[in-house]
DNA sequence: AGAGAACCTGACAGGTTCCGTCAGGTTTCG
DNA sequence: CGAAACCTGACGGAACCTGTCAGGTTCTCT
């Protein structure tokens, strides 16, 4: 396997795909895609596969290269770079393999493009990458492989505890991943959001005989509605919303700019807590309700005024 | 070259190396590691090489694959899978090769282990990776090639306005990257993290005659202190600490907790403004000095307060 | 200017590994 | 049951990768 087409499917499998799809987007065979598979597997991918109808393959997310921050220019490079003239025509992205290979040439050979080195002056390149919030679930697939018991540090209601339980598995659902475990045989849905660390106990895990995943997962969410999450309302003056934006990413929905200039929106809270992200903005950002929200937030700003005193 | 060598050279050109550390670190020769490393180059990675004494190669951050996602574990695995034992032994790292050979048998065979797919239910999963504060220097170095005038979104004194610039060229000084460019015919340095977006015109860039990337730089930077960065001298409690790491990264700076269970620590802010990052914490992280850095949280509380009266 | 330390390239021979094809298999759903 | 999916082993051929060797350019320091 060449990294090129390494880097083509790990791209292809952040969403559901199958072994036919990857093999004609590649340009091989089946039997190839199977083994470049097995290779991701065998180097800790956490790839997913599924036989039979509606079946296909895929990868846990969080435990894949962050392929997202490739730059577009880049992905096409490396998906297309490694075949030649008659896979491409298979595939017929002769097109795209002009304007590559016209891309390929102007970063590899001087025509007329200045190079790299004559446009750098550096002295040192610290590395630096934000770490994501709470635990992926990549991250837990080895313990939960090897069947034992596990000690999840998780936050409730503001406070983080630690909990033993006897893991199922893992839920996704409604873009969240949860933890499916029973907590003194009693059966849970742990978010992942909200486990900040964990470890692995040597005992075995104990679950209740002749239950199995699914059907735990289905019973914890049978009555389970969309609703739980906490919807802030605020509104944001205009020359602080791309800022916000930025900062708050897809937990915050902006509606039309009003005529003075501020943006009505909805932060998404998963407990009041979260209002704290909106303290930065000071009184650029306004919390119209609920209510609590709007109290929690003069709380924290008194909290903060006699702490100084 | 295969996918695990050249995730072991993404990870090693993060920092300065040279060809022949990186000969050394993967077990093959130094012409097959200058291959791979045109490979990487022509595939449209940033790869930056100096020749001569202090020479060496490195990448330039932002464009390449984000390898901080990788768990340590996937890390290892990547970089050892592809080594035979003889190449391990002439590394020196076979204890660890034992380990990585155990966890990788572990992953990809049953060997008592719970297969991945038995271990989730889904029914829909997001990919979402938050997107970089400011502009990363790879992303910007294509259109620095073809030697045409920016047109920049950047951010100065709180507001974001288009500025049309000449550009020389990067500058990494101190940890961060520079838009090196003659405005209106005057030398600046635009702060990459206060750029949000550019956009490049079509008119080749004019600069002043034989005026160079270095000198401009030199220029710029001669009466430069390492000052100008904001210390910001603080104390956070202990069971914000952890909390506190992740959220300000490397901008944070903390000592030895102290018998109260408090860290002192060092917040390298910008601006004064960037105390606004420590508001969430309320009055789990105190201002220490400098005066001016206490006097403007507490002045944003008294904001916050008042505007909810 | 010279020496040494760095990156850089082309060419060649050998061998390793990858690939596609073929044959078989298991699993899942309607 | 049939179709759609993933899955594995084996084989022969060829593609490509590799290390060695020979040469080169660039940069810094003395």
């Amino acid at each position: 396997m060449t990294p090129d087409r390494c880097f083509s499917l790990l791209l292809a499998l952040r969403s559901d795909t199958t072994v036919a799809a990857l093999a004609a987007a590649t340009g091989v065979s089946e039997r190839t895609v199977m083994r470049d598979l097995r290779w991701l597997q065998d180097a800790g991918f956490p790839v997913l596969a599924r036989r039979g109808h509606y079946g296909g393959v895929s990868m846990l997310p969080g435990g894949a290269l962050d392929t997202s921050r490739l730059t577009p220019p880049e992905r096409e490079h490396l998906a297309l770079t490694g075949l030649d003239d008659e896979q491409r025509r298979r595939l017929g992205v002769e097109a795209v393999s002009d304007r590559a290979r016209r891309k390929v040439a102007g970063a590899g050979s001087g025509d007329g493009l200045i190079a790299v080195g004559d446009l750098v002056v550096s002295d040192n390149r610290p590395w630096f990458g934000p770490e994501p919030a709470g635990v992926s679930p990549a991250a837990l697939i080895g313990d939960l492989r090897r069947g034992v018991r596990l000690k999840v540090h998780y936050e409730r209601t503001g406070s983080m505890r630690w909990r033993t339980v006897d893991p199922y598995g893992l839920l996704a659902k409604g873009g969240r991943w949860y933890l499916v475990a029973d907590e003194a045989g009693a059966p849970r849905l742990l978010n992942l959001l909200k486990i900040d660390r964990w470890e692995p106990l040597r005992t075995p895990r104990r679950l209740r005989p002749g239950v199995r995943l699914a059907e735990v997962a289905a019973e914890l969410t049978s009555g389970w509605e969309t609703g739980g999450d906490l919807e802030v309302r605020l509104r944001i003056q205009g020359h602080q919303v791309e800022r916000a934006q930025r900062l708050l990413g897809s937990r915050l929905t902006l509606g039309e700019p009003e005529p003075d200039g501020t943006a009505p929106g909805v932060l998404r809270c998963r407990v009041l807590e979260d209002v704290r992200q909106l303290l930065p903005f000071a009184d650029s950002a306004t919390v119209t309700g609920p209510p609590e929200a709007r109290e929690r937030v003069k709380a924290l700003a008194q909290q903060i005024l006699d702490h100084y005193r």
